[in-house]
DNA sequence: CAACGCGGGCGTACGACGTACGCCGCGCGG
DNA sequence: CCGCGCGGCGTACGTCGTACGCCCGCGTTG
C-alpha cells in the first residue's frame, strides 16, 4: 500500500493543504512552525542547492527541528513539493495586461521564463500533474485574461496557452541544464563543446552525416557564445505568436 | 566525489559506451551478457513499470545474474539510462522524405510523439542534456534533411527542430501523466475531474476566477472526453507550423 | 486547583536505493 | 601444467523517505 504512493502526491492530502483547510493551530501561536515556514525552508534549500538536495531531513535542519517534525505539517514529500511549486506560482508579477495580445502573451511568456530561472527545480518537480492550488488558479485565470478578447473558443484559448507555456518550459530547461551542467562538471558549455568537437567530427563524417555535423556545429558555436537558449527561447517564441496570429486573424475575418 | 556524481552520466565514459569503443569481449563469446543484453532488458522493464522500477538490481534479476554484475558491462546507472535512450532513438523509423517541408515536419512530430508513446521513460530521462551517441546524431541528421532547401540558416533549421521537438515533448508529456496517473490512482481522468470540480468549483467562485472556472470546465470536459492531450498536440502542432511557415514564407519572398 | 488527555515534537528503525570493495574460480597463454 | 587476468558477485556502507511509538507540556475540564 505504501508502495504505490511514490511519486506522486495524494490529491486530496494535497489539496487540503494547499487550500489551507486546516486552521493556524491556535495552539502556543509562539515561534512554532507552521506550513509556511516549512515550505518557506524547502523553497530556500531548493533554489540554492537544487531539487536533489531537497531532503526532509535538511529541512528539518533548516528549520533547527527533528526530520520527523517536519511530518508534523506535512504529509509527505510530494506533498510539500506540490505546495512549494503553488507558492511559487503566487508570487508571481500580474501588473494590468497592456497592448494587444501578442505583447500580452509574449509578456506571460518572459514572466514565466523568469520564474523558471529564479526556481530551476520547477522544471523538474513538474512533472507530475499540476496540482491545482490557489495561486495556480489565480494564475491560470490572469493569463487567460490576456486573450479572451481575441475571437478563439475556450477550449482554443486553454490550448493557446498550454503552446506558450509549453514552450517557455521547453527552453528553460534546455538554459537550466547548461547552467548546472556547467556547475557539475566546472566547464563552461562552450569548454565543453570545444573539448569534445574534433572527437564527435571524426565520428559524424565517418558515419558520413554532413549536414548534421555542419548544422551541429554552427549550432554549437551559438551555444559557445552563451547565448544558444536564449536564442532558441525567442526564435521558438515569435514563431509560435506567429502561429497563433494565423488563426486569430481567421477568426477576425470569419466574423 | 562520489557525493556529486549522481544524477548526471559522465559523458566520457557515456561515449565510450555509446560508441563501442571497447570491442566485443572475446572471452566465451557464450551465452554470456553483454552491453546490448543489459540495455535490452533495462529498456524492457522500463518500457514496462516505468522509470522508477529500474533498478539495478532489477537489471541483474532479469538477466539471471547478480546486481553487480551488470556493473561489469555499464559504469553506472546514469550512463545505463544514456545508452537507453540512444538505442530508443535507433529504432525509430526513417523513410525517404516525401512532400512538401511542412509534411515532412508533421511527419517528424508524429515519430517522435509515436516514440515517447512507446518509451515514456524517456520523457523523465530526457531531462539531463542530450548524450550524443550515434542514434541521436542519426535522427538529428535525418529531421535536418526535412528543412534543409526551405531557407533558411544553419541556425534557424537547429531552432525549428527544437521548437518543434520541444512541443512533441510536452504534449507527449502530459498526455503520459494522465495514462499513468490513471493506473496510479486507478482513476479515469475524466472521473478524477469529474469528482473534484464541484469542490474546485466552489474555490474558483470563491476567489471569484469566472474565467477560469468556465475554460477550465471547457477544457477539463475535453480531458474527460479523453482526447485533450491529443487535442492539445494536435492544435499546437499547427499553430508551430503556421508560424514556421511565416518565417519560411519570408525568406522566400526576400530572395 | 488538580488531574487528564491530546497533539506537537522527535528518536529509532526499516526497507528501499546506488555502488565501492574485494573475493572467488574459470579458461586461456606461456 | 602453471598462473594470472577478468567476468561474476556477496557483502556492506551511506543515503533516502517515512512508519511507529514515546515523551512532555499545555489547555481544558471536573
Amino acid at each position: 500500500m505504501a508502495s504505490e504512493r511514490k511519486a506522486t502526491a495524494d490529491p486530496a492530502r494535497s489539496l487540503a493543504i494547499l487550500w489551507r483547510t486546516r486552521e493556524p493551530t491556535s495552539r502556543s501561536a509562539g515561534p512554532g512552525l507552521s506550513v509556511d515556514r516549512v515550505v518557506r525552508a524547502a523553497i530556500d534549500i531548493a533554489d540554492a542547492e537544487g531539487l536533489d538536495a531537497l531532503t526532509m531531513r535538511r529541512v528539518g535542519e533548516a528549520l533547527g527541528v527533528g526530520t520527523m517534525s517536519v511530518y508534523t505539517y506535512v504529509p509527505g514529500k510530494a506533498e510539500l513539493v506540490a505546495v512549494m511549486i503553488d507558492t511559487a506560482y503566487g508570487e508571481m508579477p500580474r501588473p494590468a495586461v497592456e497592448g494587444d495580445w501578442r505583447a500580452r502573451l509574449e509578456r506571460i511568456a518572459r514572466d514565466n521564463l523568469a520564474l523558471y530561472q529564479r526556481h530551476p527545480w520547477m522544471l523538474r518537480a513538474e512533472t507530475t500533474r499540476p496540482v491545482l492550488g490557489p495561486h495556480l488558479i489565480a494564475k491560470y485565470d490572469y493569463e487567460l485574461a490576456a486573450i479572451v478578447d481575441i475571437g478563439l473558443s475556450d477550449v482554443e484559448m486553454d490550448a493557446v496557452l498550454t503552446l506558450v507555456l509549453g514552450h517557455v518550459k521547453s527552453a528553460a530547461r534546455a538554459a537550466s541544464e547548461v547552467v548546472d551542467l556547467e556547475r557539475e562538471t566546472g566547464m563552461t558549455d562552450g569548454q565543453w563543446w570545444q573539448s569534445h568537437a574534433p572527437w564527435l567530427e571524426t565520428f559524424m563524417t565517418a558515419g558520413s552525416y554532413p549536414t548534421a555535423s555542419r548544422v551541429g556545429t554552427a549550432a554549437g558555436e551559438q551555444h559557445g557564445g552563451a547565448y544558444g537558449p536564449e536564442y532558441a527561447f525567442e526564435f521558438g517564441l515569435q514563431r509560435v505568436l506567429d502561429g497563433i496570429s494565423v488563426v486569430v486573424a481567421e477568426r477576425a475575418a470569419r466574423r
